[in-house]
DNA sequence: ACCTGAACACCGTTCAAGT
DNA sequence: ACCTGAACACCGTTCAAGT
């Protein structure tokens, strides 16, 4: 690292990964363009040439997050039995747990300012998750695993519901050791009626 | 304004009010002690009498958030009629309005930072919010509109299904206009299960 | 195309000193 | 008891200049 040479080439993904361990241990807070640039060895106007600006760095967390959420929830549903139940669990389990190791990000993901069109990469980003509950909600729906109704407003209801679990669990407001029972009393809820 | 005394004498209660005006326009991030200083007519060190650093300042105003949250939802169960599904459906429409109206606000209120046993005011503040939902939840259990079981666990998940949906809304993940519809789908959710 | 270095206008926080 | 003013160490952002 002495002899660094004068383009880093790697500059945006250094940023990117060091930005989400920051993230990760201190908060959106935390993060400073200037810190970063220096853990990277780099002079602290070099990552202007990859992030417009700060709130640029933040968007790119949360897109990124987007897609790792749908990964791993996608993953816990495809590596859970086939019982219904069960899938529906493993899907939440996956949503909160993402969001108790990372809840730094969490937040950056459904922040209020980056609401509706501001982002047509972050909404983007957020496709797979909403596709991976919504199929589940769909084929659960055909096996007679969940009621009818429209499997749209049902989708939503369902990661709103996972999404204030989560919140819930990150604030301190569930306690310790209580996060599964809420996550099953949730499920059956969904289940039953 | 000219000539002010040199003990501003409402300090306190000027710095909060402001800042609850910065935090509805312009968010957490907006909010700077050197500025609401300077439109308190006051030097900048003269927060610190007040607030012990920023963080303090953001900590009352999210245990004053509570309070308020608290009220509203609890006078809108009271003003709705005597209908249990009814109630359930003015609580959760009290409680999305506010996070709508007080996004970044709403924001402070759960942040992971301010997690458990971080503040026992915080946590004290948010006491009558969730007393409101549980007797309403205890209540309606007992005339039969809400099925039986730990009216604890309910209530968590209630308020976790509650605080979802005014994070997908804020956050510009349910359509426009369809947030009415997504407080009844929640309120059916729990009353038909 | 990518990075540096200096400059600007801001912060939060601290602390001796004033009233 | 409450507030001021100077000081310190940080920021984000901009821009001419270097490689």
């Amino acid at each position: 690292m002495a002899d660094r040479p004068y383009h880093h080439g790697r500059l945006r993904a250094a940023l990117l990964a060091e930005a989400e361990r920051t993230l990760r241990e201190g908060g959106a807070e935390a993060l400073s363009l200037r810190d970063l640039a220096r853990q990277a060895g780099v002079s602290h106007a070099a990552p202007r040439r990859h992030f417009a600006d700060r709130q640029a760095l933040l968007d790119a967390l949360a897109e990124a997050g987007f897609v790792r959420l749908g990964e791993e929830v996608g993953a816990a549903i495809d590596d859970a039995g086939e019982d219904w139940e069960e899938r529906l669990r493993a899907a939440a389990a996956a949503y909160v747990r993402f969001a108790t190791q990372d809840a730094a990000l969490m937040e950056l993901m459904f922040a209020a300012k980056n609401a509706a069109g501001r982002s047509a990469a972050l909404r983007e980003a957020s496709v797979p998750l909403f596709t991976a509950v919504g199929d589940l909600i769909g084929q659960a729906q055909q096996a007679g695993a969940l009621p009818r109704g429209d499997p749209w407003r049902l989708r939503l209801l369902l990661v709103a519901t996972l999404q204030g679990i989560a919140t819930l669990v990150t604030s301190g407001r569930v306690p310790a050791g209580q996060t599964d029972a809420l996550i099953a009393d949730a499920v059956v809820l969904f289940t039953r009626s």
